[in-house]
RNA sequence: GGGCGCUUAGCUCAGUUGGCUAGAGCGACUCGUUUACACCGAGUAGGUCGGGGGUUCGAGCCCCUCAGCGCCCACCA
């Protein structure tokens, strides 16, 4: 006997609910599915940052991920849709040092085991609250197998990693000039740099017997050279001869080289060539290193002058170049300034200055890695979607470059290199030894115990870019087999080559395999006014709000229905409105059927009539339609093809149109109407279930239908559509 | 400087190999308290598909060109 509904639902009270029996039936893991869950599926959960409450970017990709897994589940997949939660390296260092700021603490007052400590307790409690908030917007993932990215099984295969491709050539060390932010008193990879327009002030500089331009005078404590196009007459004369400059704090001879990259109509023509502290004159020095000096390094990685510039020790960057200038004038030296507009790279985080620096770092040789990764999307093994995003990708392995992978911090998976420090005699013979992350005893050549660890941690992202085959325990794991390669990398395009392209380049180098098949590569979430979401502007919508108020379901939609893959999804909070309103409607289309059948004894053996059969034949032609979309991954046409049945023609006309039916006389055509209106309906309810999962598995509970199991594992209305390929 | 993309109703967007009287949601307007639902129903208005040119029997969809917008990449001091 069902109990008569409420007029709405109650979404605050039923949606825990119904999670609980979700989690209850064991399904959300693969193992425990019913038997004809056959085929293996795998989604793998980009692993959220393990310091900060979820924000709406993530409920978009739980939304689509859930999606795509309920739908797998129910067509008949053993489906795995795997959680995990990310330590977040640099990331959430500044995370919590900001923390301790506003406490007045600071991370240099403590000890480095003392602070991993600390950042280790808040990313477990934050990983708690992150889990909640998953369940919360519904998602059927395997908890049973939620992986940390400090899991010891994932560090273990990071180590291998590392080792095996040091062993290999694929991972050296060496002194390059590196991307440095003062600041944050570390190394980054390119990806981690973005580029700025600024005005700044070229000086020009009296150089000897010639003139050079340049933004930096404070670093000409630095200088090396002068380098000048090899056309250009003005300079010619001087082309292998050293000149004399006045620095201030001396007179130094600079050789004078040609260089065709040098433009003659910039500034004056002539480059002073400061190879420890800028990029292009560090490429400079690289061409022409037998001919010059050697790089001399004058800034500290405090951001301040060093010992090798004189009167000027100590001060910072900025000050320095005021300083400098206004010495120059006094001597006569600075000819004039000009007001110069030019990019300039700063860091992602904090937009202050990269300052380039020579630094020993460890560097993956990545050109090997690239070729099988551009071939596997070329030949289709990994299908990218957008297609433009694929262009992207092939683009930028193009012109990859060697990735530096050692980060100055406390935070994150150290790096398993030990350095014999007998067999080390200077910076350039440094004797290194790579282990499985135990400390080695002793020096292998000179059996000497005095070892020393590289005191930096892995980029994050050389850890994460092992994710797929790292949680499903490569290489031997029951999961690796059965999983790997994973069916869909669905995330968001700004990681495409921080993330994908490396997941797919490790990858293939570990397994020999692609990691995933498709990449579904989502959008950045914008408010009604196509503008970012962000706290200064007060414009963002806190998905777990939004949860509490509209329901779930209510959110999914909305980030599901009008985004197309491609552009950045647009929400408001009048859209979700609209589809809270839409679980309000499925809610009383129910209700109205079970009105009227509750006297009635259902289902009968029906004998459908021609309304009957054109009805059922609209809805597999729906059914198809909606099967057809998720097949080519247009979730959003799914899912607002299935909002239009069920509102504006199963609601809106199939019910309106048999109400003189159920109200009539005929108690034969009254039975069989209802038994197939309430057949249909369930079947609207399973084509709806990916989309807004919760308000559908309560409802398709309360229906008269024999055999029901929980609409999670119920099965897929395929209609006529094509089979999975 | 190189690359990618966008421009369709007031707003946000669909429109996949060229064949439609160009669609949806929201918004606007007009009616409407009928055995579910006002978080509702019935209906109406609203578009020279950014401009120009071309291919074609036929173009929102293909080609050329112009304009505007956005994103990514990038060592010219």
């Amino acid at each position: 006997m069902q109990k008569e509904l409420p007029k709405r639902f109650d979404h605050k009270k039923l949606e825990p609910l119904i999670y609980k029996e979700w989690e209850k039936s064991g399904y959300f893991n693969p193992d425990k599915l019913p038997a004809r869950h056959k085929e293996p599926f795998c989604i793998l959960m980009p692993p959220p940052n393990a310091n900060d409450p979820l924000h709406i970017g993530h409920a978009l990709f739980v939304s689509l991920e859930d999606t795509m897994t309920r739908y797998a589940r129910m067509r008949g997949k053993k489906a795995l849709w795997l959680p995990g939660m990310d330590h977040a390296g640099f990331e959430t260092q500044i995370v919590y040092e900001k923390k301790l700021q506003k406490q007045g603490r600071s991370r240099l007052e403590m000890s480095r085991e003392e602070f991993y400590k600390e950042v280790w307790d808040y990313t477990q409690k934050n990983r708690d609250t992150v889990r909640n908030q998953l369940k919360k917007l519904g998602s059927s993932c395997d908890w049973s197998r939620e992986t940390f990215t400090l899991d010891a099984k994932i560090i273990k295969t990071v180590y291998k990693t590392f080792k095996d491709m040091h062993g290999a050539g694929l991972i050296y060390r060496d002194e390059r000039l590196i991307n440095y932010c003062v600041k944050h008193q570390t190394a980054f990879s390119e990806l981690e740099i973005k580029h700025k327009e600024q005005d700044d002030t070229l000086y020009f500089i009296k150089y000897g017997p010639v003139e050079v331009a340049t933004v930096r005078p404070e670093t000409i404590f630095g200088d090396t050279a002068v380098a000048v196009n090899p056309n250009d007459k003005r300079y010619k004369k001087y082309i292998g001869k050293e000149i004399e400059a006045d620095l201030i704090i001396e007179k130094r001879k600079l050789r004078v080289v040609a260089d065709k990259e040098v433009d003659p109509k910039f500034g004056t023509g002539a480059l002073k060539i400061t190879p420890a502290h800028d990029a292009a004159d560090y490429e400079m020095w690289l061409r022409h290193k037998k001919d010059i000096g050697a790089p001399i390094q004058t800034i500290g990685k405090d951001g301040r002058l060093n010992e090798k510039t004189g009167k000027y020790k100590g001060m910072k960057i900025l000050e320095a170049r005021e300083a400098v200038a206004y010495d120059l004038q006094k001597r006569g030296l600075l000819k004039k300034t000009e007001a110069y507009k030019h990019a300039v790279s700063v860091c992602y985080k904090c937009e202050n200055t990269i300052e380039p620096m020579l630094m020993k770092q460890w560097f993956v040789d990545i050109k090997p890695l690239t070729s099988p990764a551009v071939d596997a999307v070329k030949k289709g093994k990994i299908k990218i979607m957008p297609p433009s995003q694929r262009k992207v990708y092939l683009h930028w392995m193009l012109n990859i470059k060697d990735w530096n992978i050692s980060r100055q911090n406390w935070w994150g998976i150290e790096i398993p290199a030990w350095k014999c420090v007998s067999c080390t005699s200077t910076n350039e013979n440094e004797k290194w030894i790579i282990t499985d992350g135990e400390k080695p005893e002793k020096c292998p050549e000179c059996e000497n115990t005095k070892l020393e660890r590289d005191p930096d941690v892995f980029d994050t992202w050389f850890s994460s870019g092992q994710w797929p085959f790292a949680t499903l325990d490569w290489p031997k794991g029951k999961d690796f087999k059965t999983f790997y390669p994973t069916d869909i990398m669905e995330t968001g395009y700004d990681i495409l080559f921080f993330w994908v392209a490396r997941q797919i380049m490790l990858g293939l180098y570990k397994t020999g395999k692609v990691p995933f098949k498709t990449v579904y590569l989502h959008g950045l979430v914008r408010d009604k006014d196509r503008q970012k979401m962000s706290k200064s502007k007060g414009n963002v919508i806190d998905p777990l709000g939004t949860v509490e108020e509209y329901g779930a379901d209510a959110l999914r939609m909305a980030l599901i229905v009008g985004n197309s893959i491609g552009k950045d999804p647009v929400i408001s909070e009048e859209k979700i409105r609209g589809y809270r309103n839409f679980s309000t409607k499925l809610w009383n289309v129910t209700r109205f059927l079970l009105l009227n059948s509750k006297d009635n004894k259902l289902p009968l053996s029906p004998e459908y009539d021609a309304t009957d059969k054109k009805i059922l034949a609209e809805f597999d032609k729906t059914a198809k339609k909606v099967t057809d979309f998720i097949e080519k991954y247009e979730y959003w046409n799914a899912a607002e093809t299935a909002y239009h049945y069920a509102w504006h023609t199963f609601a809106d006309k199939v019910l309106e149109n048999s109400k003189s039916v159920i109200t009539g006389e005929n108690e034969k055509n009254k039975i069989t109407r209802l038994s197939m209106l309430i057949h249909v309906w369930g079947q609207t309810l399973k084509i709806l279930h990916p989309f807004a999962p919760f308000v559908t598995e309560e409802l398709y509970g309360h229906l008269p239908l024999k055999n029901k199991k929980l609409l999670l594992v119920e099965e897929w209305p395929s209609g006529n559509a094509k089979k999975n390929k």
